[in-house]
DNA sequence: GCGTAGATGTTACTACCATTAACATTGCGC
DNA sequence: GCGCAATGTTAATGGTAGTAACATCTACGC
């Protein structure tokens, strides 16, 4: 049907209203949006997504997942041409990651925020798309590269990976701008990666 | 007055309220409590509240600044007897981080999450409880023992807060548990530390 | 084809919550 | 002590999440 086909059966329902609150969370900037609003945009009435969500936070959970794989998606692109076992794969990952939490910085309490409410259904981190594998495989690749094939590919990943995040995380909470105003997170993304890997070799 | 005392005015409201929120967030785990929730708890009737803070988030941010100044307290405490210099007084204040994002993981949201909101009003930092000045202070000196004196502090500081930080985050989130269920994270945090240093020194 | 079961939508609630308005009490400066 | 500003109270208002009862469509067995 033509989407301006007006039917009693959306079609499509669950994906649109996944769709209208991503976008009215990056239009409005917080999770604040009402599933009167959602509903509206998807051209429903505002009872229709509880036949597809029990609740609001059901429905922010499935965003949730959109927004996992869009960052899969955007470190995907961003690494494409760097070879495997270069460092600069991993930096790129890093920037990639915090380029992500600024531009999207709405998605991020979506993402990482509310602890525990939707902390299990971790889905996310499944399949190729999962930014975090692709570190993985990038750390992998650097440590067999440097003669460091004995060090726990997992557990510096993990290891990067909060870096980065944390470098964001307070980047955009604000907290950061208090007291080093003018910080180059990026650079900073950098230097640490190369801090942390020179450490390993000591 | 005694506590049981019943005034028409309360005395101190708005301390009532800050820590009849804070206990009420505890409790709950979450930051859903509710204005008349609070004002219940502090005897009062649900109005009552909005003399002293213009809104819920008003309200919030006095219970995200009391979050701060206890973590302050907590660093202080944990460190006291370690010697500045020394790597240990460092890597305690991290644990020390981790520690109270573990234990008052509703606070979290309050002090990091909800990005741009709360995040001008960030006179938490200041004065002597602020933890990171402690963070400061421990590795301004740590640097200068090991005669690293040419290394920015700052800069330094605000790299190891954000491995702690992220390291905290992620674990919060429930993700570090779906690919790593048995992570030792403050094995990682002191790791992590001596790993980035030693990285400095190179 | 056709008829019906279940999926999906709709309208019309309910209950709750933040916030405000209008009124009451009290402590403090003069 | 007097009067006013600060602080509380009760009673709306408006808005939102979620539910119930009813309507329409779609798919599938026959």
């Amino acid at each position: 049907m033509s989407a301006a086909a007006k039917t009693y059966h959306h079609g499509d329902l669950r994906n649109a209203l996944i769709i209208a609150a991503a976008e009215l969370i990056e239009e409005s900037g917080s999770l604040s949006f009402t599933m009167a609003d959602a509903a509206r945009r998807a051209g429903v009435s505002m009872a229709a997504p509880y036949r597809h969500f029990r609740d609001k936070g059901d429905l922010l959970d499935a965003v949730s997942q959109l927004a996992f794989y869009g960052l899969g998606v955007a470190a995907h692109n961003a690494t494409a041409d760097i070879p495997l076992g270069r460092i600069e794969r991993i930096v790129a990952l890093g920037h990639t990651y915090y380029r992500y939490v600024v531009d999207k910085a709405a998605f991020y309490d979506l993402m990482w925020g509310d602890i525990g409410a939707r902390a299990i259904g971790a889905d996310s981190f499944d399949g190729e798309a999962s930014g975090f594998l692709q570190l993985l495989r990038a750390v992998e690749a650097y440590l067999h590269a440097e003669g460091l094939s004995d060090c726990d590919t997992l557990d510096i990943s993990i290891k990067l990976w909060s870096m980065v995040h944390g470098l964001s995380a307070i980047t955009m909470s604000g907290k950061l701008a208090y007291f080093h105003p003018d910080a180059n997170v990026p650079a900073m993304i950098t230097e640490s990666a190369h801090t942390f890997m020179q450490g390993l070799k000591a």
